[in-house]
This record gives structure tokens, sequence and C-alpha cells, in this order.
DNA sequence: TTTTATTTTCATTTTTTTTTGAAACTTCTG
DNA sequence: CAGAAGTTTCAAAAAAAAATGAAAATAAAA
């Protein structure tokens, strides 16, 4: 295989993985080909390279930017805005994983929290069986959400040292 | 708020949660649904309580069972099959994580390391930062699995001292 | 075996999500 | 300031995903 086939490859499937995690397929593309790409790319090279439309790449990287795995970056010269992608792999992974964390993990630990405010008899088993499942779930979101906030908060290759400790 | 108007909303949310992360709606709901009763369901109990066509139930509680969420079980003297939910979150946690990984991280991994077999200069800079970026992602992602390895071979309560471990 | 109850399948419909593209808007340049 | 270049927006179209429901298949009972 040679390198182009590769990168398309490599787009392709980072697009298809990411519609299995509830990433659109395209927002996952466009972050695949900055990360393979040397250069810094406008909104007409990536139109080009992964056949779609203006607008969707606009949307596109606009998300891409909120999650803060890809920047804007202006060229000396150049009128037109340039994107590139966060290259060092262990950021990009917290940074989504601490982006996720914040927007689905600890709304759901909220909730969950407020379940365990029902008012009933809690002698009565059905009420006592529901508190202890909404509990369990919301202890286990917590270690979770603690584990995940170990490994992000350590420093860059820290987080890989984070990882080795947990694999003793 | 009252019991059930908790499960209701529990279960709604639960299916939100699901679509965030490339789980159908009615697949999380339907999980959720057995986690929260006390007794085994039919086909029939969760096309009433959920609103949902026989169809549906059928294919999601199919899935389900594949991902070893629920179980069919068998009823004395009773005609139709039930349905219920493994109720150790643990367990669940568990089963969803290893099963992710089989299908969706490992075949990546494959992927990647394929991707390192391309044929051309690697004294190029192009072709060595494209193989850098490859052999980082994959180191990654083998952490990752190690680490959910891990967290999934250690029986049961293990799981939180695998993850307190972290923690340290 | 025939009838009846239950489950499964899958072509079709519905809903949801994503994409398009042209107009509106903004920013730069001469 | 006028025009050109670039960016954003968003209603409408297209595509993808999920749900329906009735017919077919299967399993149990009579």
């Amino acid at each position: 295989m040679k390198l182009p086939e590769a990168k398309t490859q490599f787009i392709n499937n980072w697009g298809a993985m990411g519609t299995q995690w509830g990433i659109n397929r395209t927002m996952a593309q466009i972050h695949a080909l900055l990360l393979v790409s040397n250069t810094a790319l406008t909104q007409d090279d990536i139109m080009e390279q992964l056949n779609i439309s203006r607008g969707n790449v606009n949307m596109n990287t606009r998300d891409l930017v909120d999650w803060g795995l890809i920047n804007r970056v202006i060229i000396q010269g150049e009128r037109k805005e340039h994107f590139t992608a966060e290259k060092d792999i262990w950021k990009v992974a917290a940074h989504i994983i601490r982006e996720r964390k914040k927007r689905e993990l600890d709304p759901m630990i909220k909730l969950l929290a407020q379940l365990e405010n029902i008012d009933g008899d809690k002698k009565e088993k059905e009420t006592r069986q529901f508190l202890e499942m909404i509990g369990t779930i919301k202890k286990l979101g917590q270690k979770a959400g603690k584990l995940l906030d170990v490994l992000v908060k350590a420093e860059e290759n820290k987080f890989t040292s984070a990882v080795m400790k947990a694999l003793k």
C-alpha cells in the first residue's frame, strides 16, 4: 500500500469508527484528515479532499474547534483561514475524555442523585430495590469519573504512567 | 417525585444517553426498563410500557441478549418467554466494555498495524510523520485496551479495587 | 394432526440525522 | 467607500437509522 492510499484508509476508518461512538462521520473524517496532514488546510482543501460541501466543512470544523481538537491558524500573507489538528494524540485523548465526561457523565450522575430523592416508603421492597439500583449506578459513574480525571489530570506523558500503574 | 415517575425518568434518560454513545434509544430504554423492574417481563409487557411495536421489541431484545445484558428466562407454567436484566451493574459494565473492545477497539488496532506496512521511502518526511502518527495512535489504543482488560478481568467487586488502585 | 399461541422476519414507512447550496453576512483591499 | 474574497447560516433535500406491522415461521396444546 502506498502512502496516499494509507491516508485515505485511515480517514475512512476513523470516520466509520466515529459513527459507532456517536460522532458524525464527517467530523471524524475531517479530524483524521488534519491529523495526517503535514500542512494546515483551508475550508476549500477539506472540501476537495473529502468531497463535501462548504457548509458541512464549516459546521464540523466549528464543532471540532469547540471540542478543542483542531485550531484555526493564521498564516502570514494568506487570506483564508487554515486549520490544524492537535498532533499530540495523548492530548487529543485527554481532550475528548474531559469533554465527554463534562457533557455526558457528570449530568447523568446529577440526574441519578435527584432520582435518589423519591418520596416513598423506603421500607417497601420495590422502592428499596430501585434506590439500590440507582445508587450502584451512581457509584459506578462516580468511580469511572474519578478514573478519567486521573488519566486526564496527569500531564502529557504521565498519561502513560497513570495507565501503567493501573496495569501493575 | 414518586417511584413510577422516577422509573420513567430513569428509562428516558438512559435512552437519551444511549443515543449519544451510538446505541439506539429503544435498546437502551428496554435495558433500563428491565434494570428497574423487579419482575421478568414479556414482549407484550415491554411493548406496552414503552409504547413500541412488537418487531422493535423483538429485534432489540435479541441484540441485548447478544450483548449479554439481558436474559431470556423460562417461568414455570407460563407460555410466553420473559426477559430479565443482569442486575449486577459492575458485571453489566464489564460486559459492555468487553464487547465494545472486541468489536471496535481491537479491529481498529489491527487496521493501524496494517497501515504501518506502507511501502515508501521511510527517509521521506511525510512518510515518517504518517508512521509516527499511526504508531502513536496504535500505542494509545493498545494501552487503553490493556487498561480495559484489567478492569474487566478483575472479578466482580475487584472492579472497584482495580479502579481504586488507579486512583492512588 | 389441526388449531392456537407466540416469536421472528423484513419490506415499507417514519423519524432522525446529516448534507447541501445559495443567500446573507463579514472582512479585507484598493 | 465599492467590490472582492471569505465565512457563516439555515431552509430544504438527501441519506441513514429506526420503527412498524402484517405475513411467515415456529412451537405448544388440544
